[in-house]
DNA sequence: ACCTGAACACCGTTCAAGT
DNA sequence: ACCTGAACACCGTTCAAGT
């Protein structure tokens, strides 16, 4: 039976944070140390309170919701995905995209929780959280104007590539659960395919990852996009 | 106050559903109703219970967990998404690609459900769920062998354009929530945009979506693709 | 076999305080 | 101003029944 607050005797005075010892810093940086241990999903305002060793409520007094601590989160995993992120600005454009694209697979792979922050989470990213993109993006555009692409050209370029990394990062991430290792090889997916009703998709099984975002696979639909931008600006001439 | 069950009395039979009047079908059809009008993320067992006027533990009767209806949805969701997805058998190979993953599109477009169920949700696909893709992959890989492709540069293309049209709708559907309207344009995004540090993503801003996926920004992607087909076939020859 | 309410541990959020 | 527990409406799931 639960005692009641009024009830006499001074028996454990709840302990009680001292005055200015919470700050919304210390609240994102908690939230990441257990979105590392228990998923993004698995963040809950109470779990994060007892990590934290302060009462639920007092989250609340620095976001007004879940949903806006939320928001907090991925602005700051925004700019650690790009402090991950090498610039490759000594490249030419070509083999620049590919690294770039390359790397920004390679980070989201590392590191679900920016993962679902930044490329899963519903709803758009709050006020200047893209500001960290921007000279990224700039850098990228000059260098493709220069090598003779159009500004709509160049933009496109950066987001045929984008779309399609995104793509595979996000195909990847749903398609294989926690509980599993990384492979996403076809298993025994196989065994229930009609051999003598599909043989080219029994084959493509054999040889295939059967999401298409396995690491040649994905290198091989890198190579296919950046020949057709290099073809393009080539026609352009 | 509630009444103990063990009152004397009878009053208000609580109404019970007869014997055989429940069914799996039933269940994943009241949950497709109720995603429909509260999305994916809205479903919940007792309003689903509450929906089908039938007790919440029913359901557990039928489907183990949460985890495993919404299995039996995803199944279901495939199904109904190739029911709509015409086959453009007569078209040649560039035009059906283009064709086929344009209807790839416009399908999750108009269906949110659909779109959470195959292309949000975590965890592989059960048992024999894939099945109905199999035959149109196959007629796919057929046509495209046929015209040069070899096995594996068959597969290839459809994974490439898979992936690009999956990145595409996943990146659209999480950036614009469902209070917006549809549109993705640039909206104040510019405003904070320092014109004079980044003039080429400022310029992007002004013609772009800034996401890369809206309508003519996806054609040019597409075309962009199919076009590098195109030529990796010809260069083979 | 099929269907059920009560109960449990959890969640996000509000409120009315305490300091 | 900052921090808090109690309370509320909700959730997924289990259990011990009823028919």
């Amino acid at each position: 039976m639960p005692h009641r607050s009024s009830a006499a005797g001074a028996d454990a005075p709840p302990t009680r944070v001292s005055r200015g010892s919470i700050s919304a810093e210390m609240i994102v940086e908690g939230a990441f140390e257990l979105a590392g241990r228990d998923g993004v999903d698995g963040l809950s305002m109470p779990k994060l309170a007892r990590h934290l060793s302060i009462g639920v409520t007092s989250i609340y007094w620095y976001f007004k919701s879940k949903d806006e601590l939320l928001d907090a989160l991925t602005a700051e995993a925004l700019i650690r995905f790009y402090a991950q992120l090498p610039t490759f600005e000594e490249l030419p454009w070509d083999e620049r995209l590919r690294e770039h694209f390359r790397a920004f697979r390679r980070v989201f792979r590392e590191d679900d929780v920016l993962c679902d922050l930044i490329l899963l989470r519903s709803g758009h990213f709050e006020g200047n959280s893209l500001a960290v993109w921007w000279p990224r993006f700039e850098s990228i555009l000059v260098q493709l104007q220069d090598a003779g692409f159009s500004s709509r050209a160049a933009a496109d370029a950066y987001f045929v590539l984008s779309v399609y990394v995104r793509g595979a990062v996000v195909v990847e991430r749903v398609m294989t659960p926690a509980d599993h290792p990384r492979p996403s090889t076809t298993y025994q997916r196989t065994s229930r395919l009609d051999r003598d009703a599909y043989p080219l998709t029994y084959q493509a099984a054999l040889e295939h990852s059967f999401t298409g975002v396995a690491d040649e696979e994905f290198e091989r639909g890198l190579d296919l996009t950046i020949k057709g931008l290099r073809d393009s600006v080539a026609d352009q001439d």
